[in-house]
RNA sequence: GCUGGAAUCGUCUAGUGGCAAUGACAAGAGACUGUAAAUCUCUCGCCUUCGGGCUUCGUAGGUUCGAGUCCUACUUCCAGCA
């Protein structure tokens, strides 16, 4: 397939979307390195990262959610993080409208646009330009779904990346990354959001906080808490894998090749 | 050394005469345009021209039309007595 996202405008009314400069989307697994890259690439290119997370958007959901710290982020700046509270909705629709008009002003002041995520259906709701019908919130009936072939087409100037690792590295990753995550900061960021909101909100079905919690109870010994956290979280990875899998216009590159490529890409 | 109990798919487990064998986890594949880290589906002894075929339940025999299930011995493990 193409390497060059398309930027042959189609017609008048969708001239600016197509011609304005690319938009840098870094996709992957959860705990493909996506923070790292992204911010290294930002850095060097005058970027600002809209994230593509549906976990981030939650305020109060850091540790958990491996959301970059300010440190991190290392003066770049950051867009689609605590956006909301855990038991607010915020949709698809939501995001893309949020991420839309963020690229828009990304681009207004020269910067590059870059949507870093593991979230599929954000990315391809943006990139293959999705509409939603109906009242906010509401569901559209089946019959308005549109199949696989209907979304090959992207629609814009992306540059789509996807972070590729061996299976075997990628569960070795997550197993360290889970035992790291497993800490003060994590039970103090669990024992306050069940506090404040329970487990019966959406945002709280995120693996990590209800292994933390049973552990933090005293229902789970701390290994087999990580345990079932990793298999979770390894779950989480190949579904995203399988979701993107469809996605022919994902150019896949390990993770050291990511950074000389976009630079190359942006700057010549 | 004697006396109980136990050995079943990668792991745990159901199973007391009709079974390729239950469930869970793990693993693999997949669907998914409205909370998506969600939700849902399929596969999971081996082979198959998808009709079936073949080999399995610690090992070796035995009883039975038929044994994971009953009997005998052996091996290993836990456990009570020594």
């Amino acid at each position: 397939m193409s390497e060059e996202p398309r930027n042959d405008g189609r017609d008048e009314a969708s001239a600016e979307k197509y011609c304005s400069s690319p938009c840098i989307v870094i996709l992957g697994p959860t705990g493909s390195g996506k923070t790292g890259v992204s911010i290294k690439i930002a850095k060097a290119i005058g970027g600002e990262i809209i994230s593509a997370d549906s976990r981030a958007i939650y305020k109060g959901m850091d540790i958990g959610t491996a959301k970059p710290t300010r440190e991190e982020m290392d003066g770049v700046p950051h867009f689609g993080l605590d956006l909301v509270n855990p038991d607010e909705r915020f949709t698809v629709a939501d995001w893309k409208a949020y991420a839309e008009a963020k690229i828009k002003e990304i681009r207004a002041r020269n910067h590059v646009p870059m949507v870093v995520g593991g979230t599929g259906l954000y990315i391809d709701a943006l990139i293959y330009d999705y509409h939603f019908k109906g009242p906010t919130g509401q569901k559209i009936g089946d019959f308005e779904q549109k199949s696989c072939s209907d979304r090959t087409e992207v629609k814009g100037n992306f540059l789509i990346i996807g972070i590729k690792w061996p299976t075997e590295v990628l569960r070795e990753r997550l197993k360290q990354r889970i035992d790291q995550m497993f800490s003060e900061d994590l039970y103090r960021e669990t024992r306050e959001l069940v506090e404040k909101y329970g487990f019966n909100c959406g945002a709280m079905k995120s693996d990590i906080y209800e292994y933390a919690w049973k552990y933090l109870s005293g229902e789970l010994t701390l290994e087999k808490a990580k345990e079932l956290c990793f298999y979770e979280d390894y779950h989480l990875a190949k579904r995203q894998l399988t979701w993107f899998k469809r996605n022919a216009d994902i150019k896949w590159l390990e993770l050291e090749h990511i950074y000389p490529f976009v630079l190359k890409y942006i700057v010549g």
